[in-house]
DNA sequence: ATATCAGTTGCAAACGTTTGAAATTTTTTG
DNA sequence: CAAAAAATTTCAAACGTTTGCAACTGATAT
């Protein structure tokens, strides 16, 4: 009436040792044979691979580890990955690794600051062999760059994403936000826009201010006096961007103009330029930064700045081989810059 | 001149023995001091961890998997992370899992079935305690489950995520795509279409399949005969519902209706219906599947059947943690079905 | 018969940590 | 001051695998 087995998850993974046991052998015969090593007997090669494979056994990796004191394992830190940008980079990342055999380690930080610092600490507790850390948007202050020092002791290559910070890391690699967002907004005074909003995003971010900057930037060469009201804050999430849409429309005279700190923001923004009855661009041109793949597709198609994310990630995993390798200078952390694309589409088209 | 230190990735982490032999003590008595052990002496303990805290220690967690058998890891194999649906999965999974200590070792196989089979064999390698499996859309037959084996001969927890499957999986959750593909086509029936064209996806894919048996069998219980010509395959992404829904146009007549299998086909649907300067939904209605949160942003929103991607992560670990404590019969794996929501927006409002 | 050699196999240590039991030191008690 | 008790520390084994070296076997050459 009992079950004839203990219960299923109990069953305890074979071993080197079992099989040895079995055959009568030593465990090293085992590993040898298991191995290829060519001292082995062809017939007690074959009879114990052939045991291996029908009893399931699967080497154990985790001993390995630690025998060999690396883990082929590397992690990635993201603040989220619903998201164009954060995935192409780590399918950069995993491009260029994977082919060397290395495991990508991805952690979701959902922005909270506190979950980076636990991620960190656990994975250099694994023994990952990098770190790559897209930085969550919680402001950071040098406080919160504690949690980063065991990696810079242990001497654990940490390469930062979107955000260059040369303190101990191995380098970083980073677009140009600046030029990016002065792009945008030039080409939106080339198409005779002169009152031009902003959806910034959360302060204190290095995107964020980056592609301020450039804003800012931008206006003041072509003599457009900065207007303050004309910027807002979001949070990169569509949502974020109504409300504040709906203030900047507004205001008398209303911006004949608006520049989101992402495309999702310029979405949200349109959403509320159409229910409010104006035309985009005619009356309000919107550019967003990113060029997910979506801006194609929507209508009116949104001009975008695009960023290579997959080829951040892959220079990103070449800087950490070549950290490897000892070819970086840590005194000198390598600082890799990208360049960003406009990509002017319908929603900005002179009118 | 040369520099005073090997070259800075060479440093070893410090571990419990370099302590050991610094205070001439026994690892032991290091090892019960970093973890407060009550047998420890105050001052011993005090010093042990001053000094470890200074060295930068950091428990090799590597070794402790080993000697626990354990590695409160879990791996989630997906077909892509750039997705709301997939993220949203993962959210669901970690938000239960994360409490517990899990980690997540997340691996993305862009669709190749070859990717998936790998991270399987490397995942159990490395003693993950369950695996979550959004299957690859690629087909799966038989023979393609064949690397699963392992997994259930060492009795490692197996959930599939989208696709159900007895065979040794501890169990899998879904979604009734079936009902919410057949409430999505009964509502551009009610609406007053008759020539309702599909963009299926990739045959032989369970979602796929299922949304497909959805709208052929609502066609029928309505007896609007089901034409061929107004079935197309697509592959989920936005750019492969192009050439079709431009194929379906030049038809005569035109469909009145789409139903996308997902929302990025809708999406590139409703660009070329744009382009071919017909209107949505007065021309043609559209309806989407995922319910993914531009969808109500974008003009016309779109309307979408909503899965519940966050609680299927949610219900999955649930099943992974009941098989742990042997509450599952693995005779009769769990099954889950999810229901799905329309959400009815502008793309099929009544014109 | 003995030395040499190649072909096989086994021994033991190593990776870093924890932990029950034993051993040592210190403190308390009669 | 001796004995018992308490406090503190050490020993040794364990987790699963690999690998240099030693050891054994059988065969060949001298």
């Amino acid at each position: 009436m009992g079950c004839d087995q203990t219960i299923s998850n109990m069953h305890k993974p074979i071993t080197i040792k079992d099989i040895a046991r079995k055959f009568k052998c030593s465990p090293s015969t085992v590993s040898r044979a298991l191995n290829n090593h060519p001292s082995i007997n062809e017939d007690t090669r074959r009879n114990l691979q052939e045991y291996a494979q029908k009893a399931g056994y699967q080497r154990n990796q985790v001993s390995l580890n630690l025998l060999n004191k690396k883990t082929a394992s590397i992690g990635v830190i993201v603040p989220t990955i619903n998201n164009y940008y954060e995935s192409a980079v780590i399918e950069g990342i995993d491009a260029v690794l994977h082919p060397l055999g290395y495991t990508l380690n991805i952690c979701v930080t959902n922005e909270r600051y506190l979950l980076e610092s636990e991620y960190v600490a656990k994975l250099l507790s694994n023994r990952v062999e990098g770190i790559f850390l897209s930085v969550s948007q919680e402001t950071y202050d040098s406080g919160h760059y504690q949690h980063l020092e065991d990696a810079g002791k242990r001497s654990v290559p940490l390469i930062f994403i979107d955000r260059d910070y040369g303190g101990f890391a191995a380098g970083s690699v980073t677009i140009d936000d600046y030029h990016g967002a002065f792009a945008a907004v030039e080409h939106l005074i080339s198409i005779g826009r002169r009152r031009i909003a902003h959806l910034k995003g959360p302060n204190g971010m290095a995107v964020t201010e980056q592609r301020f900057r450039g804003y800012v930037t931008c206006l003041k060469k072509y003599g457009i006096p900065v207007d303050d009201s004309l910027i807002v804050n979001t949070n990169f999430k569509v949502e974020s961007a109504l409300e504040p849409t709906a203030h900047l429309l507004g205001l008398t005279p209303p911006p004949d103009a608006i520049f989101g700190v992402n495309d999702q923001v310029a979405i949200g923004a349109m959403k509320i330029i159409r229910e409010k009855g104006l035309l985009v661009p005619g009356d309000i041109a919107v550019v967003g930064f990113d060029d997910s793949p979506i801006s194609a597709y929507i209508s009116p198609s949104l001009t975008s700045v695009a960023r290579p994310g997959r080829q951040i990630g892959e220079e990103a995993a070449k800087i950490f081989l070549n950290s490897l390798l000892g070819v970086a200078d840590y005194d000198k952390p390598v600082q890799i810059v990208l360049p960003s694309q406009l990509v002017v589409r319908d929603s900005s088209r002179r009118s």
